[in-house]
RNA sequence: GCGCUUGUAGCUCAGCUGGAUAGAGCAUCGGCCUUCUAAGCCGAGGGUCGCAGGUUCGACUCCUGCCAAGCGUACCA
């Protein structure tokens, strides 16, 4: 409908253009816009506003002669002119109900479109180091980035979902020393745990996972690891010094191979933790990419050379710079440290460099807010290798605050409260977590309360939303019982008896459900979805009050039911692409 | 110090990318269940859109300057 207005007004603007009404140079961008309120019919355009200026005439009159070019259309019964020059546009209420029979005969693909049609588009979202269970924070990332993933895919796009593995550098290191030490004690060593490491459980239980693997292949008398170790903080020591010195014993005694195989049984426990946290949170991804694989198949080296030939590069101190600050950022970046180890910089550009070399349209990367000083060395990089930085979109995703009733709960993991996404998913349920996380804009702080999602009370809004479907599917039932028939074709001629209110506004609000899918999906803000949810459910509760549906007139009675159903279409739809259940009965 | 993000009702937040009288939920107050689920509905009060300028027919929205909060400012990942 309002490509249809936009075209009309175009017409009439190209028709004003040939009479030397208005310039031909002008390219306006015809604007329709749903109108907020009603008196002001259904849509309305500021375009006469927009060109009074270049064409030198009072807006109302530009709007008058405007008005008076626009062809005819069947479904705009009338046109006005308001204010300093709006032009509202009243659509014939006939018109509008076609968009139940729309809905019926479309079903879950209603709302789809394929305005991404033909692009590849990427999402990379979460990759977090794979040092411990994903905590609450991560679990905004992950839903917000699968609801962006999956509303880029309504709206045709090819999507990629993707994971970056942080395999390779000091925390990895850390991780395997974690386990080995655990291992040695399973195998009935004592030692004092170094401060700096890994504490978690579940480094336990892959060190006993290890040793049930290889029995005592891998130990060492404890004198010996420790030999010369300098002291650990609470010694009065370096904690940093402690654990690189024990990285480094545990690499000479255990030598490559067996490090790796340690390397590898804690990296692989962690993801496979990981990836079920995220599979049973619905997130699937097509892709884990290797950072590690970037060092072993020479990607770095390659990125860092065509850096260097572009000449981006130079010696500083022993170390080798990208001269980023040429480009943006606020200063030069090392690549290449003095060791001659990369850092995990350089990953990153070699890892950009891949992703634009797998041809996406769009690249899409979602991160903590604590990363945003990170992105100007990322473009720089790009924009160095040649590559058009407006393929790549950074999203950044403000961190959540956990509040329980009014009291914030302390995230910290020595204090071994609240910290785990699986924890949240247990307390709070699948469908409140992901509604409350995507609820907000991503760049909003947030306060997420855990007493607020667990409430069975109209405080809760995924309830909210979840009661009109339920509503709906048992007003279907009260039918079944009342031994009645529904008759769909006779409720489809008798659209036009929905004339109550309600019933219009309900209308209306279900034709507006593809422009929001699009728009969620192309602004990457779905909680726009929610939101439009929200004011579905609300437009239906107050229909449910207001209206019998089961009435006795057969004609009213199947329209209603015709509407009705539309409107739990909808919301299935829509709470189906956010992955939320739509119970049937609550 | 510099940079990014945020500042809208008592609280938590929307505000369609410059439009018409700034909206919702919670909280407060008052109503609605012998009729399809009251996890619901109807109504009332509640605002200097952080502050001050500017741009224009028009600014919560754009620009400048202040103020406040969070985060960042590594040869860590």
């Amino acid at each position: 409908m309002k490509q249809q207005l936009e075209s009309l007004v175009l017409h009439a603007v190209d028709t004003l253009k040939t009479e030397g009404v208005l310039e031909s140079e002008l390219q306006p961008k015809i604007t329709i816009e749903r109108a907020r309120e009603q008196q002001h019919g259904d849509f309305a355009s500021n375009i006469a506003l927009l060109l009074a200026k270049p064409a030198k005439m009072n807006p109302r009159q530009l709007a008058e002669k405007i008005v008076a070019h626009l062809p005819a259309a069947a479904a705009v019964i009338k046109v006005e002119i308001a204010g300093p020059g709006f032009i509202n546009f009243f659509i014939d209420p006939g018109a509008q109900y076609q968009v139940i029979t729309q809905i019926h005969a479309l079903g879950q693909q209603f709302g789809l479109s394929q305005v991404g049609a033909g692009k590849k588009v990427q999402v990379e979202f979460v990759s977090a180091n794979p040092t411990g269970p994903l905590h609450v924070g991560h679990g905004r990332g992950a839903a917000y980035g699968s609801a962006v993933a999956d509303l880029l895919a309504a709206v045709g796009f090819e999507v990629q979902r993707e994971y970056y593995v942080n395999d390779a550098g000091r925390q990895m290191d850390i991780l395997a020393t974690s386990v080995w030490l655990r291992y040695l004690e399973e195998c009935g060593e004592l030692l004092t745990f170094p401060s700096n490491g890994y504490r978690g459980d579940y480094i336990h239980e892959i060190a006993a996972d290890l040793r049930r693997e290889v029995d005592n292949e891998y130990r060492h008398p404890i004198a010996l690891v420790f030999e010369d170790i300098p002291a650990d903080a609470p010694q009065g020591g370096d904690k940093e010094k402690h654990i690189d010195a024990l990285i480094a014993r545990a690499k000479t005694l255990l030598g490559d191979k067996q490090y790796r195989a340690i390397f590898q049984a804690g990296l692989k426990g962690i993801l496979a933790d990981i990836r079920q946290d995220l599979s049973e949170f619905g997130i699937e991804y097509q892709t884990w990419f290797s950072e590690r694989s970037l060092m072993e198949d020479g990607s770095i080296d390659e990125a860092l050379k065509r850096l260097d030939a572009a000449g981006y590069l130079y010696e500083k101190s022993g170390a080798t710079w990208f001269a980023s600050s040429r480009l943006g950022d606020e200063k030069d970046r090392v690549v290449v440290r003095d060791n001659g180890q990369s850092t995990y910089f350089a990953s990153d550009i070699a890892y950009h460099m891949n992703k634009l070399d797998r041809g996406f349209d769009q690249i899409i990367n979602i991160w903590g807010a604590d990363h945003h000083g990170y992105i100007p060395r990322v473009r720089a990089a790009m924009q160095a290798l040649g590559a058009d930085t407006d393929k790549l979109t950074v999203q950044l995703v403000q961190f959540a605050v956990l509040y329980r009733g009014g009291e914030q709960v302390q995230m910290s993991t020595r204090s071994g409260s609240f910290v785990t996404l699986r924890q949240l998913r247990n307390e709070v349920g699948q469908d409140a977590a992901r509604f409350f996380y995507v609820m907000r804009k991503a760049e909003q702080h947030m306060d997420f309360d855990l007493k607020l999602a667990t409430t069975k009370t109209n405080e809760n809004p995924v309830f909210y939303v979840q009661y009109a479907h339920a509503r709906v599917c048992s007003v279907f039932k009260q039918l079944e019982d009342k031994n009645l028939q529904r008759d769909i074709p006779l409720g489809e001629q008798n659209l036009a008896k929905l004339t109550e209110a309600q019933e219009i506004k309900l209308v209306m609000t279900l034709s507006r459900y593809p422009e929001v899918l699009q728009r969620a999906a192309l602004q990457y803000e779905p909680h726009l979805l929610i939101n439009y949810l929200r004011e579905l459910a609300a437009d239906f509760h107050s229909y449910y009050n207001a209206h019998q549906f089961i009435v006795e007139d057969d004609a009213v009675r199947n329209a209603r039911l015709n509407l009705i159903s539309a409107v739990k279409q909808v919301l299935a739809n829509g709470l189906g692409l956010l992955r939320i259940n739509t119970p049937e009965a609550m």
